[in-house]
DNA sequence: TCAAATGAAGATAAAAACATCTTTTTTGGA
DNA sequence: TCCAAAAAAGATGTTTTTATCTTCATTTGA
């Protein structure tokens, strides 16, 4: 459903969300480090998010990528698409191309209820709400701290 | 989650159940054109469902693919087991290594409760009732009809 | 001012997924 | 017996995804 580029993008968010400001930079190879992904992979991943104003970063010795106020106002749905397309996530379970509710596929009807609970999650809550939710819930983002 | 191939897979074998058995056969050419697959990707992999026991066929004129009395009996997972294996469709929504219950990514308690339940759809049904009750309820395999 | 830290950019590469082509084997029927 | 139809098998090609490497540009702070 989500590529490994989008489940990257999405993890580095929240994690940006939840480490950085403007004044807390954080470099990719502590992220990479943390998020136990590719470094050069997540580097590129990260120089696209700013590309698109997702992510924010500075150069130089201190630098390093942060969420900023505005970006924190974004959906993880606006990463996902900026990533992947919306595409693969709205078509169909089973690859038909007019899967709808009056010519189901046959697990049409198990796929879609999920699909929209998914996708209300990732687009009407902002990067913002979405952490502190998380950090209400206690879920996690890296499981380093957890001996992987 | 499940690849291409594991789709025209499912739809193949759903099709087959639903208009062969081991009188009426029908070849890769037709069935390919029914579900609007590429042709020889088919092919292939009816050739390895075939190896694995899937589904039956026979050689020579008048040859074909066909579901047999045992094939019906296997269920759905049982194909995309063979085909994808089964570790894109059991891991995270996310991609962390371990998460579960109690050390849950962000979305895990929206994606668990699906997957399970698309899961015991495919585990628990033989092809057979899976088919039976796609007769009943009217969902569909191929829109060719429908103008794709 | 300059060295070091950092992101940006572009080229390259490896692997997986997706797809096709060609040849061989089998077999029913004329 | 021989031909044609069909699957089986194996080689090859293409595209996408994933990942790395190298070089360049910027900025801070000593």
């Amino acid at each position: 459903m989500l590529s490994n580029a989008a489940k990257y993008a999405i993890r580095s968010i929240l994690y940006l969300a939840i480490h950085t400001d403007r004044k807390n930079k954080i470099g990719v190879k502590k992220i990479a480090e943390e998020l136990s992904t590719p470094q050069p992979f997540l580097a590129k991943l990260l120089q696209q998010l700013s590309k698109s104003k997702l992510v924010s970063s500075t150069k130089g010795p201190n630098g390093g990528f942060f969420l900023s106020e505005a970006n924190q106002q974004n959906s993880i749905w606006d990463i996902v698409e900026n990533i992947d397309g919306t595409v693969k996530f709205e078509e169909c379970f089973l690859g038909l191309k007019k899967c709808e509710d009056k010519n189901p596929c046959p697990v049409h009807h198990m796929a879609v209820p999920f699909k929209q609970k998914i996708l209300s999650s990732f687009k009407d809550k902002t990067i913002d709400e979405f952490t502190r939710e998380i950090e209400l819930s206690g879920t996690v983002l890296t499981l380093k701290k957890l001996g992987i």
